[in-house]
DNA sequence: TAGTATAAGTCTTCTATAAGACATAAGATG
DNA sequence: CATCTTATGTCTTATAGAAGACTTATACTA
């Protein structure tokens, strides 16, 4: 790509209706370009004075856009090596869309194991939490995820299927480590940020019996969407957490 | 306060083992001062080129300190007004610690009546929780908090009663507004964090009856610590919540 | 004369830039 | 193989001007 095509498309002193600061400028232009997968997941993106000197901005300016960047959990700086683009493969990022944690002891390894993988229409509120119309195609994934022999978590899962397409069902059984980083590296879709709505459930007796508890039995329903760059909807989870020895862990400032 | 005694200790080129770069120097020390109450919620704090002059450093050094502390919720930042010390009194701030909301419609004005406020001795898990010996002497509160008619959470508080001298029965029934604003205001305790364990259990039939549910129906429990400045852990906190109309709304970053 | 705009002045935070310090890794050197 | 040098990143500090929010003085109008 040219310097002439990344400089900034109008001079910031020729502020018309529209202003915005320079570096916010920059800021967009740089998550246009991740977006985009100029630089991929755990890549380095471009050093801040190389940045500068394409964008036609001081490296202040790029230092600004990049550490709010860092803030938002798309970048990741590491002194003296250079800037990466955030992944989910990273160990330290494994559990940050994970808070389901055990009372005691450490965060142990997670089990999964997949019950469906299909290809249906999107229901009316589905489609609609995904930014579809209704009735467009979807994919539907059913798993329980276990921890030490006892099921815990029973996900319902849906995608929209256009961006997921080649989603397998042998795909998702021969994939190790978090769902995430599987959508990041093979269907290149990052997930930035997802909105949660937590309330406390009876067991209906489908759910009960796939999690090995009474018909009931309390249980901490978690629905999520998820959002990739741009604030984009990209995944719809409904998960049945079973809370006896593990629990949901927040911090609030 | 004189300016010598707000000198920075050492000069931050003679450094030595426990080196700490100069905006986090100053940062430490503006904490301080929020501890000690030099300068009270709502409040401003002195600008930045009079903090500069204060600390003998750069206005851009204290910026850095600033900015960090408004990040973290500490000050509030107001271009061409000036920097504040945040307040659980400001209606913006009202809704950051009390996730729960309902499932359609805007949040609305709860109503809390208190059913217990008493002094006894902290049992060991409670001390613990609240770095204090066991035996030693507590605020215990039970509330109960309803929005438009139905109740809707009920807490369990405890207090270090070191800290909340003079929390009298009287003095909460009269008390409007959250709790947190109260112990802000009348005994100069700011809650800046809180760490949050959550779970789904069954109501047991005291609860029940207090929150108009069958006994045995599933409720949030949310377990609650609570810390002021320098992570010093002043409140515990359990609130089983109904969350048949309402639920817990989380953002993940 | 009283009231109301209008403009200047001053204080604040925000934006942009630059230079030197620190961190890291790789290659040269003994 | 250990140590030093060097190149290349980010991090820290400093400075100047722009933009926003009030206050106050001034001119104009009813």
């Amino acid at each position: 790509m040219s310097a002439a095509t990344d400089r900034m498309p109008t001079d910031p002193r020729s502020r018309d209706a529209v202003f915005l600061p320079l570096y916010k400028q920059i800021k967009s232009l740089l998550v246009q370009r991740l977006q985009q997968g100029e630089w991929k997941p755990g890549q380095p993106i471009p050093s801040e004075l190389e940045l500068a000197a394409r964008f036609q901005v001081s490296q202040g300016t790029v230092r600004k856009a990049v550490e709010e960047l860092a803030a938002e959990n798309l970048l990741v700086r590491r002194q003296g090596k250079g800037t990466y683009v955030a992944s989910h493969q990273e160990p330290r990022a494994q559990f940050r869309f994970l808070r389901l944690v055990p009372d005691q002891g450490e965060p142990v390894p997670t089990h999964s194991s997949f019950l469906a993988c299909r290809r249906t229409k999107a229901a009316p509120d589905i489609a609609q939490q995904l930014a579809l119309r209704s009735g467009d195609s979807v994919i539907y994934l059913r798993r329980l995820l276990g921890a030490g022999g006892a099921p815990l978590v029973l996900d319902d899962i849906w995608l929209p299927a256009s961006r997921f397409r080649g989603l397998t069902p042998e795909r998702l059984a021969e994939y190790r480590g978090p769902l995430y980083g599987l959508f990041e590296s093979e269907f290149g879709t990052r997930m930035i940020r997802a909105d949660e709505r937590i309330r406390a459930v009876a067991a209906a007796s489908d759910v009960a019996a796939l999690l090995a508890v009474v018909p009931g039995s309390p249980l901490l329903l978690v629905d999520r969407v998820s959002y990739t760059y741009r604030d984009q909807p990209v995944e719809v989870r409904r998960g049945f957490c079973v809370t006896t020895d593990y629990h949901y862990r927040n911090e609030l400032f």
